[in-house]
DNA sequence: CACCTTATGACAACGCCATTGACGTGTGAA
DNA sequence: TTCACACGTCAATGGCGTTGTCATAAGGTG
């Protein structure tokens, strides 16, 4: 079988289907975006996706190679609107954390779309760009490159981990996403010291905290130790 | 449609499939544990468990409403194993490190479960448990409460965070999950350092690091910021 | 402009999936 | 022993991603 997919740049023609849409890869991957928005991540299927854009659903297949081809671009897609607006303050701390702050909050934006796309490694423009900017930062800051690229995995990692796990609770149906809620207040909050000291002595506490993404909390106590390794370097052996 | 699920308590006969094997639920989660471990995620298809049964697939359905009831209930016996055998030490770290690591691998060896399970609140004995006993570990090591919330929070998100990461990304099909792998060393490790300066200098450890999964490294920097809380002590204004 | 090549969209089909309606009969209670 | 019906089976439904192939419109060339 012949190579359906032709290389971008040697894209010479443009031909409407026969509901007069003109295909591009950049219009398939918004509307697969608008429609994992409208309906959830289980809507994106080629059928309806084809059915959005006005064409065959096969015609997908000239754009990209499979449909995990197609959710990598939706994932660079995602990366890249990340990315707008960032620039870098020379304060490592201060960046990573508006770094990691940005990669969470574009996937909330998006949250059927971060179930399917914040574990893939796209190797594509913006992710390169990510990764090449978050390295930046780190070696600026000063940290010697072995330890670098290893706070940068726990980072990037973490960020995107983060950005999944929320993003799957909040495109929960909204009547198990108010359960989920609810039973810190109705389930923790009863139980009884005698067989639950612990969560017993802690319940208003838990109440509030477990009421936001954990995230921020997980993110500078990351930076908190990436700086006190800065400060106290831990030699080759790590 | 009648209810085909006759409620476990109620169930009073055991018929043979052709094969001669006596169905039960039990039977059914340990064989879809087995199909799993053996031959990975995406060789849990009914009609694969059924095969494995000795059973028309759809009898399965006798059992389990649908498969994702079944995967509950994997999920259920899953939690239930990952939790046999831990006992504290006394030490605050060992024990947190423990937890995490037996959290993050129990979801490993079932991955499309824990895409399932990893970002939900149940409020069910198992995790009631699980949540007391964390709880115990950082306020019998000398935290505050507030800090041991917020602390408790950040861990056990993260945890589950990377747990569902890790196994989304090991839940690709094979031919992907393999391209995720191979773009680092295939794509990052090929950038010019006039256009990448900072991957190209790094690239031989990012091909390794990036090897496996950034969960340890994430734990390790939480545990250290952690310590250093306990000796210098924020205050209340956290 | 005419001619020609072939990229592009469309259609039909394949093989797989989870699930359901309905049937045959073996299990267990009375 | 009789009887009801739970249990396993079979065939079908509706959906999925993808591919082979056809028709023709787009674009390049002379």
């Amino acid at each position: 079988m012949g190579e359906r997919v032709v290389p971008e740049p040697d894209r010479r023609r443009r031909r409407p289907t026969k509901q007069g849409t003109v295909l591009s890869a950049e219009a398939i991957v918004a509307t697969a975006l608008r429609l994992i928005g409208q309906h959830g991540s289980e809507a994106l299927t080629v059928r309806r996706l084809g059915a959005a854009l006005g064409s065959d659903p096969s015609s997908i297949y000239r754009y990209f190679r499979n449909t995990d081809d197609l959710l990598l671009a939706i994932a660079d897609e995602l990366i890249s609107r990340a990315q707008q607006g960032w620039r870098a303050t020379g304060d490592w701390q201060a960046d990573l954390r508006e770094i990691g702050r940005r990669i969470h909050h574009a996937y909330q934006r998006h949250p059927r779309t971060a179930i399917l796309a914040a574990y893939r490694t796209t190797g594509r423009a913006h992710e390169i760009r990510a990764v090449e900017v978050i390295l930046g930062v780190l070696r600026r800051g000063g940290f010697p490159d072995a330890e670098a690229v290893r706070i940068y995995h726990a980072f990037v990692d973490q960020a995107l981990a983060f950005a999944a796990l929320d993003a799957a609770a909040s495109a929960l149906p909204s009547a198990a996403r108010q359960a989920d809620e609810d039973v810190w207040h109705r389930t923790y909050a009863r139980l009884p010291a005698e067989s639950h000291p612990h969560i017993a002595a802690t319940a208003p506490l838990l109440v509030a905290e477990m009421r936001v993404s954990g995230y921020p909390a997980a993110l500078e106590l990351l930076l908190e130790a990436a700086a006190a390794r800065l400060e106290r370097p831990r030699g080759t052996a790590g």
